[in-house]
DNA sequence: TGATTAAGTCAATAATGCTGACCTAAATAC
DNA sequence: GTATTTAGGTCAGCATTATTGACTTAATCA
């Protein structure tokens, strides 16, 4: 029934996640550092760029951190014209998120590395092994805060919040 | 050939990589938080765990981090008494880490909730999922500067270090 | 003997993210 | 129509993680 299911197996998993997700930042870590931007930058331009109109609420939710630590990287987005905040027409307390147009080719460019680095990968593995990967990923984070399903529920209506499960434990970086 | 080329499935597993990762860090980051200890304590204990008698110098080149930022946390488990660094038997410059008792105790500890939640996932996304899913892992992974084989044949000779490529890039917290 | 290597250390700096305490403006509850 | 809640923004202070640079010690090696 269950695969790998010894414990040398599941070490080996747990290194090669280790060093897999080193891979996977490093891309789009080498070109933002050139423009004196970080990870946060990427994951907001990333989460901008799948859901525009995106509120600043929600935005912190997927992250996983608090307003404070979004607002720095995200005023410099917006300063830098990557990103443009609307007021809501709807309820004027709200912010509107959406990437600008070199907002846009700079998110493309970032994620395109990891992209490659996926599909090459998935090619190299053989055929059927990124549905396989993609399904096992999905099962290891199904208990994330925040689902990018909830994610799409959000643009259209004020969505009840999904309730929260006890208080969440403090998140230091690494 | 290629199986999920489509851009908007590229993106999916994109987004599930990260969230994944973030659940995957979980569990050990909420025990560690307890002690006062975060991620890197975390990964210096299991690859010595891994790999007993790890010199200094090659769990810098794995973890691929400056001797600066090593140093602190991996004193705080030495005066911790969770690992014992002893001096090489033949070159008196090299340190010998292992994990004590109690650092084996703990490391169990933290590696056996991701056991646990790797092989759920693998459970639930049925048979041969888990190898599926390693074999992509292991391709995303494999430019990784320090591979653990080249992490098994330090431990007796001082391998001739794979080459270099290029310099790395600075790598920030995150 | 002199150069290199492994390890340890100090100092300064930067990025990231936290808590706590405020504030404004807008929406909603009573 | 006032009171409360919600969304967003901001300041201050602090902790963690990691960086570069400079320097020391001890041991090995040419």
């Amino acid at each position: 029934m269950v695969d790998l299911k010894d414990e040398a197996a599941l070490r080996a998993a747990i290194e090669t996640f280790y060093f897999a997700y080193r891979e996977f930042t490093g891309g789009p870590d080498r070109i933002l550092a050139q423009r004196g931007l970080g990870r946060v930058h990427h994951r907001i331009l990333y989460f901008v760029g799948q859901q525009p109109d995106l509120s600043v609420k929600t935005l912190l939710q997927v992250l996983a951190i608090t307003k404070q630590a979004l607002h720095a990287p995200l005023r410099q987005l917006i300063e830098m014209g990557l990103i443009v905040s609307a007021g809501d027409t709807n309820d004027g307390r709200v912010r509107r998120l959406r990437l600008s147009g070199e907002g846009v080719r700079l998110e493309a460019r970032l994620t395109a590395t990891q992209m490659t680095l996926l599909a090459g990968a998935f090619a190299r593995a053989g055929s059927g092994s990124g549905e396989r990967w993609l399904a096992v990923m999905k099962e290891i984070g199904a208990g994330a805060v925040a689902s990018p399903a909830m994610l799409s529920a959000e643009s259209r209506s004020a969505s009840p919040a999904a309730p929260r499960r006890g208080k969440a434990p403090p998140r230091r970086g690494g």
